[in-house]
This record gives structure tokens, C-alpha cells and sequence, in this order.
RNA sequence: GGAGAGGUGGCAGAGUGGUCGAUCGCGCCGCACUCGAAAUGCGGAGUACGGGCAACCGUACCGGGGGUUCGAAUCCCUCCCUCUCCGCCA
């Protein structure tokens, strides 16, 4: 969400950023609208005043037991009562309609966010690891879950319908062993665990940015109170702080959070049809971070630093990307993606993105901390990055360390976590 | 699910129709005293929006929404939330 302010103050910014995503301008338009706001509170607070005023007036005239002046006075107030009911319905109509246009506008891309489109803008920044010589021809993770008896996706369409997925024995056990790992090596690092809610409301949907234009992407309650199943941990996480007032000594705080993941894929018909790559349910690691706005860029280099910690240390090969301008998402000032190999589809494919939103969400929820050079509230900067998407990283482990006979290497970081395992087997 | 009690500023807690954006206390900031600190004294301090170059002024906000009234933190309706007891339950 912007400060309208803001958009007063830089219209040509405002309107290069929507340019950069590839929308049309839109500042005179607002700007428009904010004048008309302007002129409408201007008549409405003006009548307020006089009807304040003449109030208190009566009370003194009253006291003073003079009935005439009384009288006049309430007359006045009277025809002031109208302007007032007619200034109140037009500022809640024009501070909707502005609200309708703000809310559905994208953050406005960093400077040194690469131009571009769509993906094929984006920007390698670094490469790490090389991508394992199997000497064979590896196979798709599903096809080795599956034969190993592990992985079925037949029952779990009788039970839910596509796009699920019952994980057994081994893979069960590998994934909340990856799981758990990435929890002891983020929390090692000073970040706080946090279990939270997987159902959350229309208002912290609203403050992250899912809604109101990615409705479709999300599920949602039946029953009379409406609720949404998260499609990140980092709707309820970073909701924490709305409405909050931190203290600068308080920043940054760092979350961690383990939760499954639901969205619709509405728009992602034929898309990964096959196997555990795009799923309506799956499980991921988050990392989120409250920071003041100066710290936000350092912040954002060391959150994505400490999800690449997790692929280094299951020793999967993976490039950083640096998403262009058309690609970061909705609420996001700067994105990076982490892309894991896939020996199967011999690409890269995405397992984390680290986003800095600056104040875009904070201003949607209410998020500040009082900065101390100025004693006043201002909005914070939020990043949150996936630390990292487990069922990918499933993915990941079983396509980079699978044998010629279909049994797959545990990493050995993960061998604790699997009572001293070195390979998964099928079942017995 | 049933019964009851509440939601007021960073915290705690007054305020039942007018001069209340709101007493007092704690905490916080500044100043004085002190070598320094503590204690004490004096002073300051809510949030958002609008107007103004500024000093400053105005408007709104006492859980949300609506109503009564010349005037609402205070009265009425409604919704939400919290707490206590009972029931049920992992």
C-alpha cells in the first residue's frame, strides 16, 4: 500500500515504478481523487467546527439561562447538521474508492532491480555447487517415491483430489527431518521459533498483500466465520506486528516458522502436473524479519544468505537470481530466488524467495517502530524469504542423491535427524 | 453451548450528558539539585488526517459499526474480542 503522500510528493517515481511492472501510470488519476478527498474533508471539518463551537456555546447560553440566544444557536447547528451527514458519506465513498485503487497497485520495484518482463529477465548473481555425475540416467523424484513405495498420488486424489500427496516410511521421515534441521539451523542463528496460526483472517491476508487481488490464489472457509488457510507462514508471522509500535532496540527481530502451505494454483493449469513441484498443500520453513528501514537492504542480503546456508549444508547445487522488475511479487521492493538443480529436468528450479517489502506491508497493517531521531512512529520494513520450501527441497535431495538401484543417499547432515539412516529403502 | 463481568492513552486505572483528548499513579523525555547516580522538585509528552512558509489552528479517534441529542467516553441497538464459572472436548 502507498502513503498517498508520498505519491503527492513523487508522482513521476510512482509512475516509473508501474511503468517497470509493465502498468499504465496512474498518478494524475489518484492525485485527482486525492484533491476531490481534500475538498470534501475541508467543507465537512469546517462544519464540524461550527456545530463544536455552537454546542458549547448552548451550554454556556443555558447556564446562563439565556433561552434566546439558546435557540439561535441550535438553529444553526441545525443547518450545519446537514452539510455534515452529506461531507460524512462523501469522505467514506471517495476514502473507498481511493482505497479500492491503492490496494491492488504493486510495490514499486528498487533501483537496482534488473528491467524486465517476465522470468527471462531475471539475473544470475552467483552460482553454487556443481551438479552431480550420476553416471546414469537419473530419474523424476515421483518416479523414484514411487517405486521406493513412499510416494502415492492415486490414493491421495481418491482422499482430496490432484495436486496431493501421502509421503510413507522414509520420505515421510526425510521431510520432517528437513524440516527440523532447517528450524535448529535458523534458530542457532538468533532467529525465533514460531508456531503459528494456519487459518487467519480477511485483514492480515490484507496486510501482506494476498488480498484483495489474489483472492483466487487462496483457500477459504465454508462455514459462517470466514477464514483463510495460509499460503505462507508469512502472513500470520509478519501479521504479529500489526498494529504495534516497536522500539528501535526491539529491531530486528527474526522469525522462524514451520507450517504447511495452501494455495489454489488457480492459474497454473498443466503446470507441473505430475509430482510434488507444485502441490495445494505443502510444508515450508520461513524466515521473516522486522527491521528499521535502514538496516532493511543488509538485512535482505543476510535472510537470503541463511536460506543458501540450508541448501550448502544438504550440499544441493543452486544459483541465487536476482528477480527483474515484471517478476517480484506483489508486495516486494527487491527479490531474490534460490533455484535448486534437478538432475531429471536438468534446470534449476525455484526452492526459496527472499523478498524485502520495505514498508509496503507495514503501512497495510499498521507496523511501525518509533525511530529516535524523530520520537514518532514510522512504518518498518518487513522482509520474509523461505528458509527453505521443504517439500522442494524433498524433491531436491531425492533427484541429487539417488543410486542406479533406486535408493536414494541421505545427506549426511540429516542422518541425525533419521536415526543414524544413510539411505532410504523401500518399505519392508 | 449456558451464566456473569469487562474492553479508556506505553502500562495500570478514574471518569454516567456540556469547559474531557480525558484525573491520579507507574514508566518515559527534558531541566534543576549532585563530582556522578539515586532520591526529590519543576516541566513535557497520544495517533491519524486537513489547513498554514511557519508559529500554530482545525477535525476525527475512549474495542468496531449504527442510533438518540443542540452536544456522547458517558444513554440505546448491534457486532467483535477478553476474563471468570458451568458443560463438552484434544
Amino acid at each position: 500500500m502507498y502513503d498517498i503522500k508520498w505519491i503527492r510528493e513523487n508522482p513521476e517515481a510512482f509512475d516509473k515504478g508501474l511503468e517497470r511492472r509493465g502498468l499504465p501510470a496512474q498518478s494524475a488519476a489518484i492525485l485527482a481523487l486525492d484533491e476531490q478527498r481534500r475538498a470534501i474533508l475541508i467543507k465537512l471539518q469546517d462544519a464540524q467546527s461550527l456545530r463544536n463551537t455552537a454546542s458549547k456555546d448552548i451550554g454556556k447560553a443555558k447556564a446562563a439561562k439565556d433561552e434566546a440566544t439558546a435557540a439561535k444557536l441550535m438553529a444553526d447547528v441545525a443547518a450545519a447538521k446537514d452539510i455534515i451527514a452529506k461531507g460524512e458519506e462523501q469522505e467514506r465513498q471517495i476514502d473507498a474508492d481511493i482505497e479500492k485503487v491503492l490496494s491492488v497497485i504493486p510495490n514499486t520495484p528498487r533501483d537496482d532491480v534488473p528491467d524486465g518482463r517476465d522470468e527471462t529477465g531475471n539475473t544470475e548473481v552467483r552460482k553454487v555447487g556443481t551438479p552431480p555425475k550420476l553416471g546414469f540416467a537419473p530419474k523424476q523424484h515421483f518416479e523414484i517415491g514411487e517405486k521406493l513405495g513412499l510416494l502415492d498420488f492415486e490414493r491421495a486424489a481418491k482422499v482430496s483430489g490432484s495436486r496431493f500427496a501421502f509421503l510413507k516410511g522414509g520420505l515421510a521421515r526425510m521431510e520432517r527431518a528437513l524440516a527440523t534441521f532447517m528450524i535448529d539451523q535458523h534458530t542457532a542463528r538468533g532467529y525465533e521459533e514460531i508456531l503459528p496460526p494456519y487459518l487467519v483472517n480477511r485483514a492480515a491476508m490484507m496486510g501482506t498483500g494476498q488480498l484483495p487481488k489474489f483472492e483466487d490464489d487462496a483457500f477459504k472457509t465454508a462455514g459462517a466465520q470466514e477464514l483463510f488457510l495460509i499460503p505462507t507462514a508469512e502472513v500470520p508471522v509478519t501479521n504479529m506486528a500489526r498494529e504495534q509500535i516497536l522500539a528501535a532496540e526491539e529491531l530486528p527481530r527474526r522469525y522462524v516458522a514451520h507450517t504447511p502451505c495452501f494455495r489454489s494454483e488457480a492459474g497454473a493449469y498443466g503446470r507441473d502436473t505430475r509430482g510434488m513441484i507444485r502441490q495445494h498443500q505443502f510444508d515450508k520453513v520461513e524466515l521473516v524479519i522486522l527491521s528499521k528501514p535502514a538496516d532493511s537492504y543488509a538485512n535482505l542480503e543476510l535472510l537470503t544468505s541463511h536460506a543458501e546456508a540450508v541448501l550448502r549444508a544438504l550440499e544441493l547445487p543452486y544459483r541465487v537470481m536476482a528477480l527483474c522488475a515484471g517478476d517480484v511479487g506483489f508486495a516486494s521492493a527487491k527479490t531474490y530466488d534460490l533455484e535448486v538443480w534437478l538432475p531429471s529436468q536438468l534446470k534449476y528450479r525455484e526452492i526459496s524467495s527472499c523478498s524485502n517489502c520495505e514498508a509496503f506491508q507495514a503501512r497495510r497493517m499498521q507496523a511501525r517502530w518509533r525511530n529516535p531521531d524523530t520520537g514518532k512512529p514510522e512504518p518498518l520494513h518487513t522482509l520474509n524469504g523461505s528458509g527453505v520450501a521443504v517439500g522442494r527441497a524433498l524433491v531436491a535431495v531425492l533427484e541429487n542423491y539417488q543410486n542406479a538401484d533406486g535408493s536414494v543417499g541421505v545427506p549426511s547432515v540429516l542422518q541425525p535427524y533419521m536415526g543414524g539412516a544413510t539411505r532410504i529403502s523401500p518399505l519392508a
